[in-house]
This record gives structure tokens, sequence and C-alpha cells, in this order.
DNA sequence: GCAGGTATGTGAGTTGTCTTACAGTTCCGC
DNA sequence: GCGGAACTGTAAGACAACTCACATACCTGC
């Protein structure tokens, strides 16, 4: 009747699936032909809904945000991707308009690609090709465990998973903790697990007077992991 | 400061988009050899999270659903697939464990193809592997709009999208509406949308006091189309 | 064709989360 | 280093959706 207890989903945060590694010299150079530098500034919109697919990114600096925002106003964010990801290359590949936005989170550096030239290149590399599906079926499983994150656990839970996994991709391990690196604040932290900004506030409180975290000004440092990882359950 | 309103989103049920459609014939003998048919009862499960992926699978009759169990005994349906669409593919195409369910709603035919045959199959069928990549990519991003769903819209919302995309992909035109075929049980309905089973009994029952629908029996017809199109706003 | 299992309808009580409102705090650009 | 903007903390009230409980209706397999 019960499943097996089930450990937290690794995918959710799981990053650094690089499609371009292990590439050879030539390879390289011939990317390097079709590909543009472009550095942006903080809060640069690269695409928004409906915007026509006309490029794929390649993330060097900084960091770039994934999200779509409700005629209300509420927004979702989807991910939030690191140096080393390609961003955009879905559409690119189906040839149909943005579905989300993309935009910087922080002054970022990188590779903007033609979408003809991205479609000629992987017509003449079978591998990347193959890497590209994996890596797109990877998110694929991600985003499927979040859905069920926004079903079966409530707010709480949802925030300790976070926290968790944000510690595992951007923690320094500290006397006492895991400094989480990555400063989001928590209107970004309520459109990452679907709450309202106020509740991520509250609910951080919570956790901070039951001693499971301390937040020195804008971060968090997780004092209890194990405690957290059961509050995720 | 308001988006464009957008249109409710097409991808949600979007199906049909088969794998193997226009291949050559001898391509077709190829696939024939590496395939095994087999009838399975309903309820029969194919899979199950954290089973080996050894096998993938290509629905020939009948409905398979994708879906998965908290502890809680709570689930949620990612999937309810129809005749022509492939299955299971991911997790091979990975090498990693199932990380959903999938059982037979009804008496069922498919054909199985072992894990090892299918990846020699994709290495010499590069175009298969590009058609297998936009496949993927279009889940993802009718999953993404899953999560959309969840995040920016109420159960009545959910559950009157939900039948509108029913009445597109399994609606029968009728005098006076349109007859939905896809027979989900009311805890059906509630798995895909995440809530309760009650609260898709009494939503219904409003959209039938309202004159949105109507019920005989355990088929739903919908009266008035756009006006449920208003409330999945 | 009947019985037992499965599905539906409905109500009362509870609760998690949102909304609204505002005060306090920290950051950042100039 | 100062001032304004962005961010955080907290609390009260509202409400959507859940749970629990039970009655009714419906299929379906023997």
């Amino acid at each position: 009747m019960d499943s097996p207890p089930k450990p937290l989903n690794k995918l959710w945060y799981l990053k650094h699936i690089r499609l371009f590694d292990g590439m050879s010299p030539s390879e390289m150079q011939e990317m390097e032909k079709i590909t543009r530098m472009e550095e942006v500034k903080k809060r640069h919109p690269f695409y928004l809904p409906g915007d026509p697919s006309s490029n794929v990114y390649l993330l060097k600096r900084g960091r770039v945000k994934l999200a779509n925002t409700a005629a209300s106003g509420k927004e979702v964010t989807f991910d939030i991707l690191e140096p080393g990801e390609v961003f955009g290359e879905l559409e690119v590949l189906e040839g149909l308009p943005r579905e989300t936005a993309a935009e910087a989170l922080d002054d970022a550096m990188i590779c903007v690609i033609r979408r003809e030239d991205f479609d000629r290149y992987l017509a003449m590399h079978p591998n990347i090709t193959v890497k590209l599906t994996k890596l797109i079926g990877l998110r694929l499983r991600r985003i499927q465990s979040r859905i069920e994150d926004l079903v079966f656990r409530d707010v709480p839970a949802r925030l300790a998973h976070l926290l968790v996994e944000l510690s595992k991709s951007d923690g320094a391990q500290e006397p006492g903790g895991i400094r989480i690196k990555a400063k989001l604040t928590h209107q970004e932290m309520a459109n990452l697990i679907g709450c309202s900004r106020e509740t991520v506030s509250a609910t951080l409180g919570q956790f901070r007077d039951d001693g499971l975290i301390q937040m020195d000004g804008r971060t968090v440092v997780i004092l209890q992991q194990a405690a957290l990882i059961r509050v995720a359950s």
C-alpha cells in the first residue's frame, strides 16, 4: 500500500549538463565561427513569449531566469540558469515562437547562435543531437518533479526542498552550516515554488525560529540539513 | 503592464506527434523485426517508478496512463496516451530507472522494443533522433504549461480548461453540444488537474447548474464551449 | 439479474494560503 | 554617505479547497 520512502528528487536542480562538453578542437573551432559574443546588463530580456525564435544562447557568465507572467501579474519561474547552460534551443528546434521569457538576473556574458547556424550545426553533428535530446529529456523529468511538488507538498515542504537543493548546487560548507550563495529574493523563491512572497517570508521566519536555518542579512545558512530534508519529506 | 490576452494553451493536450510516421517501407520492415506485439489487460502496469528501463513501448490500441503516487496515496497523472503514441523512451535514452508508473487504462495492444534495439535503431536513423528530440521538446512545453495552470489558475478554471481540451482531442460534435468521448472518472480528472475528487464532483455540478455542460450518465456534453473557455480564462 | 464493488453527490467543519496593509530594513546609485 | 527604491517582517481577515462522512447511483462479473 505504502510506496517505499522516496528520496528527495535529485533532478530538481541538477545542473551543468553541458551540451558542448567533450567537443573536439575542430568542432570547437567550427562552433566558434557561428557564435557571437555579447555582454548584457542585469534585467536585460533576451526574449519574451510570442517572440520569433531566432537565436540559441549559451550562458558564459551571470544567471538567466526563464519565467512566465500571468495577466494578473503573478509570475512563475521555470528555471534559473548558471554559466555553461544553453537556453532557447527548444523553440528554435521546433520553429515555434517563444513560450517563456528569458532575462538576465545579473550582468551577463553570452554567446548567441543564429537559428540557421544551429540547425546546420546539429545536422552535421548527430552526436550533439543525441546529447541535446538527453538534455531536454532531463529537463522534462525535472519539470515533472516540480508538478509533483506542487500537487503533493505544502509550502513549507516545497521551500525546504528548494533550500536543500540550492545548498547542493550552490552551497558553501562553513563551520556550523551551509551558506547558500545564490542570492534569491523572497519573491524569486515564491516564483520558484508557486506561492506568495509573504508566505515565503513567514515560512523562512518559522524555519529560523525552529533553528533549521539562520539568516544573516540576505543570505540563508542551513544549520540542520537533515531536519530540513525531513520537512521536505 | 498587462500582457496581451493569451489564448488557451493548445499544447496541453496536443496529441499524435507520431515518432514513426513517414517511415520508408524498409525502415518499417526493420522496425518490425525488433518489435514484439503484446496484448495487455486493463489495469496492467507496464512499469513502476524505480524499475529498470528495459523497454520502449508503442501503443496500438487502448489508453495508457503515466502517473505517480505519493506516499499519502495522492496521485498525479502526467498524461493519458492514445493509440499511436510512444512511451518509456525517455528513461531508456538516459539509461536511468523509471520515474513514473505506466498502466493500461483499457484492454490494450502494444509493441515492445527492447532497449538495446531501440538504441541501435536510433543510432542508425538520425532523422528519427531529430523527431524524437522534437517530440520530447513538445512534451516539455506541454508540461510547462501545466505548471502555469497549477500556479495561475483555480480549480474551476483548470477543470474548464481540461474539458475544453478533451472536447478538442476527443470530442464528438452533436446537436446542441460536444460529447466528450474519453470516459474519465472524477478521480482521474482530479489527478489530471491536481485537486480532490470531491472538488471535481462539486465543480462539475456547478457547471451543470450554470448550463455550461450536461451530464448524461457518466459522459459530459459541453453545451457552451465559449462560456467554458471564459471560465478557464 | 443480482450483489458487491466502484463511482458520484453533497454537506459540515477545518485549514493552508492569499490578500491587504503597513512598518521596518537593507541595498545601491549618485 | 545619503536618499530613494527595493526588499523583508508581521498580522488580521477572507476564502478556496481539503478532509471526513455518509447516502445514492451505477456498472459489471459471476
